[in-house]
DNA sequence: GAGTTTGAAACT
DNA sequence: CAGTTTCAAACTC
């Protein structure tokens, strides 16, 4: 919709849908008196009105996009009225589901009511199909909307809120709503929804909605086969759960998910009877049951993950997939609604953003101190030394999303981000909550744009997206085992309490995947880890920053010395290796893919990235020179050698055949505050993003493709934040993607990169694939719109800008 | 998987 | 700040 359409929805008094018919409507239909959660609209709960009642701040969030909201067919008046309720903070943006054949919605209630509505309803773009339309069907509806998940327009927007659809069809129309907390929850959701799209219904991608549709694509316009999981691999109570929402008149869609969810919820505090609510009837209370009971049996927190990461391991049916995703996404909404319902001020939906440095899924991995910070900054997850990180999994992951052309943003926050708002911490959440959340996928905000479809992403972020998934476990492979794409530590006299600890370094807890022994960093321990946090950074307050900071904006205005700052103090002090020449992951200038910088202390330097003389190896040099030293590491590669195939595409403009390594110096142009330090100091703001961190993709991605050096997003935002609220992801100052990566020296004396990089990326780097990586915009505080100021654009963010290899 | 090497972190 | 010790990752076998 248009800015002033926004604008005039956002300004819409509550009292205006009162006297809408359609909220009359839904009052006089629910008979069960609203409940109000202010944190998110539990599915459950969204049949009734007052429910949305906090809906408010999402819309007026930043994110929303002009853009976008244009394609958004019709307003509803619920629109507005949602959009006055306080939804939650969290809610960054919703994306619009445009009404999709009925069946089209992943989750979907069914009303007996006699009205029919359909009422779709993002929370921040609030899309609603006018009353008008009631009687409308799906068919009706004009063109969906896009959703962020990848879908190519969407590009612009970065995606961090909750996005809501809520679709009403009173009468025999199901009534459905989509509820997408926001960030890395939705994000979760988009890759599967996409995948899914994608693998499975192509076709209906392309057909009639072009591609900004994908979510509506996967739903079937039967509406009844939205629901039907497949039933070889569906659990018997979901069986029964969708077979009985197909019974129900047959145009009935019951989504299961969303009764689970909403019954999950309800179980636990009130247990309301479902089916009372005007939205559900049909089908709900076996469904419900049978939701119930699974929900019951496992904890709350980990329920959802698991189930999570259970259907998105099942993916062998086009049609199970779609059951799958949907259910991912339903879940999702559950756990958070859960969160929400149970928690209150505790769980932000935001948090659940929040990357974890280094493990994808690890929200509860996240510390204490970051948590808050992403909490307050919705966009900024990646703790900046997990780009450091290498991990072969996740660059395998990246990597395939990279090859699919697909832009991923990865905003990375600071481990120890802190808080712009300090006010926020109230919003900070328990552990237990944090569990549910995917860190990794919330923070970072991961869009990917493909062209091509990417299937084989999918797996991997599901997976990744999933901790409960199996092959989390796979954890240490042969590279130590970051396999997962989550490093993990092996501590066992610094109880992870020390820097030593990659896991502590990364601002994240351990978690299973570690080997670690006495540990603890674990949320248990919170107190202790935070207080030797601070104390680590009262002594070094640099501690915690990035290894290495890259920025493509370093490597593209390599004038400007003065404004590099290091990163962190490590990388100030420089390496100071002795027997690696440089050459090897002990090295932390080499396996930050940064060139060695005079203040590097090595002897015998031969970083191929770039030594502290200033001397650049050719490219023949490095490639072979990284041949031997890496053989190892290609073994690895091999895993993902198809979609590493893409060759690492390094700017041309800065491709002379040399690559210019960024030093950590280089790369600090901005006088940044580094992040990490200012954990302690929530206040402050927040300082960056390096990589959105999820630190999962964004660290490895990094690692993985050195040559990029997103890090950018680090002094873009950092600066950028610093100076105002607005994300600096979101801002503009960078213009970095486009330009190709400059690798400055320190003394800015190296330049030439590397023609293709291919060879001369350090080992992870191997599979990196021309990514794009956008910054994904943090979201910035509610209220400003980033939007206008900044358009999202993540070609242009920091992140996007430096192009990754 | 165990042992060695390495260099950062921590300590003095 | 420098030297030493501790530590865990990286690496090798």
């Amino acid at each position: 919709m248009d800015t002033p359409e926004r604008a005039k929805i956002a300004g819409t008094p509550l009292s205006k849908f009162e006297d809408s018919p359609i909220y009359n409507f839904i009052n006089n239909l629910s008979p069960i008196q609203p409940v109000k959660s202010i944190d998110s609209v539990p599915i459950a709960h969204t049949h009734q009105p007052l429910n949305f009642a906090s809906l408010s701040s999402i819309f007026s969030s930043p994110h929303d996009n002009p853009p976008r909201e244009t394609r958004f067919l019709t307003r509803h008046p619920f629109t507005d009225y949602f959009k006055q309720e306080n939804f939650s903070d969290n809610v960054g943006e919703s994306s619009l589901c445009p009404e999709v054949s009925d069946a089209g919605r992943p989750s979907g209630f069914t009303s007996s009511s006699q009205e029919n509505c359909t009422m779709t309803c993002s929370l921040n773009e609030a899309t609603v199909d006018p009353p008008d339309e009631c009687p409308a069907l799906p068919s009706t509806f004009p063109q969906s909307t896009q959703y962020y998940s990848g879908s190519p327009d969407h590009n612009v927007e970065p995606c961090l809120g909750i996005k809501m659809d809520l679709k009403l069809d009173v009468g025999h129309t199901p009534v459905e709503f989509h509820f997408v907390q926001n960030g890395v929850e939705r994000r979760k959701v988009l890759f599967a929804m996409e995948d899914g799209v994608q693998e499975n219904l192509p076709l209906e991608l392309n057909k009639d909605k072009g591609v900004g549709c994908v979510w509506e694509s996967l739903i079937p316009d039967d509406g009844q086969s939205l629901l039907i999981f497949d039933s070889s691999t569906e659990s018997e109570a979901h069986k029964g759960v969708s077979e009985k929402a197909v019974d129900n008149d047959g145009h009935s869609i019951v989504s299961l998910l969303s009764n689970c969810t909403e019954n999950a919820d309800h179980l636990q505090k009130t247990k309301p009877d479902i089916s009372h609510g005007p939205c559900v009837h049909n089908v709900n209370q076996d469904p419900s049951q049978n939701c119930s009971k699974v929900f019951e049996k496992e904890d709350e927190t980990d329920h959802a993950t698991k189930m999570l990461s259970d259907m998105c391991h099942d993916q062998v049916d086009s049609h199970q997939q779609r059951g799958m995703r949907r259910r991912c996404l339903v879940f999702e909404v559950a756990s958070v609604s859960k969160r929400n319902m149970y928690s209150d001020s505790k769980l932000n939906p935001l948090t659940s953003l929040s990357f974890k440095g280094k493990s994808v899924c690890d929200t509860k991995n996240l510390k204490p101190e970051i948590r808050e910070s992403l909490y307050a900054l919705p966009g900024i997850g990646l703790h900046l030394n997990a780009l450091a990180t290498t991990s072969k999994d996740r660059m395998v992951n990246m990597e395939t999303l990279a090859s699919e052309k697909q832009i991923i943003s990865i905003p990375c926050s600071v481990g120890s981000l802190t808080s712009t708002t300090a006010g926020r911490n109230s919003l900070r959440k328990s552990s237990a909550v944090e569990k549910d959340l995917c860190p990794s996928g919330s923070e970072v905000d991961l869009q990917i744009v493909s062209d091509d479809a990417p299937k084989d992403a999918t797996p991997n972020i599901c997976e990744e997206l999933s901790q409960g998934s199996p092959k989390k476990k796979r954890r240490k492979s042969g590279n130590g085992g970051e396999s997962d794409g989550c490093k993990r530590c092996n501590c066992k006299k610094s109880k992870c309490l020390k820097l030593y600890c990659e896991c502590f370094a990364a601002g994240v807890y351990c978690s299973e995947p570690c080997s670690c022994q006495g540990c603890f960093n674990k949320p248990i321990h919170e107190e202790t880890v935070l207080a030797t946090r601070r104390q680590i950074e009262s002594r070094n307050p640099l501690a915690f920053a990035p290894k290495v900071i890259r920025t493509s904006e370093s490597g593209l205005e390599m004038g400007d010395d003065d404004k590099k700052t290091p990163a962190s103090a490590r990388h100030k002090r420089g390496c100071n290796c002795k027997k690696s020449n440089c050459l090897k992951k002990y090295c932390e200038c080499y396996q930050g893919g940064v060139g060695c910088s005079i203040g590097c202390r090595c002897e015998g330097c031969k970083n191929l990235f770039g030594r502290k003389d200033g001397f650049l190896p050719r490219f023949e040099e490095l490639e072979q020179a990284e041949k031997e030293a890496n053989a190892c590491e290609k073994e690895n590669e091999s895993l993902g050698d198809d979609q590493q195939n893409t060759s690492i595409q390094i700017d041309e403009h800065h491709s002379s055949g040399h690559i210019l390594p960024i030093t950590p110096y280089q790369s600090c142009r901005l006088s940044v505050e580094l992040p990490f330090s200012s954990i302690a100091s929530s206040t402050t703001s927040t300082k960056l993003s390096i990589g959105r961190s999820p630190a999962l993709y964004g660290s490895h991605m990094l690692r993985k493709c050195e040559m990029v050096l997103p890090s950018p997003k680090l002094e873009n935002n950092v600066s950028t934040v610093v100076e105002d609220d607005t994300p600096a992801i979101l801002r503009p100052t960078v213009s970095p993607t486009t330009t190709g990566i400059r690798i400055a020296s320190p003394n800015q004396k190296r330049v030439s990169p590397p023609h293709g990089g291919v060879g001369l990326s350090p080992p992870s780097r191997k599979g990196c694939r021309k990514l794009i990586l956008r910054s994904i915009p943090s979201f910035p505080p509610l209220g400003s719109d980033v939007s206008t100021e900044h358009p999202v654009n993540y070609s242009n963010s920091s992140f996007g800008s430096s192009t990754v290899i």
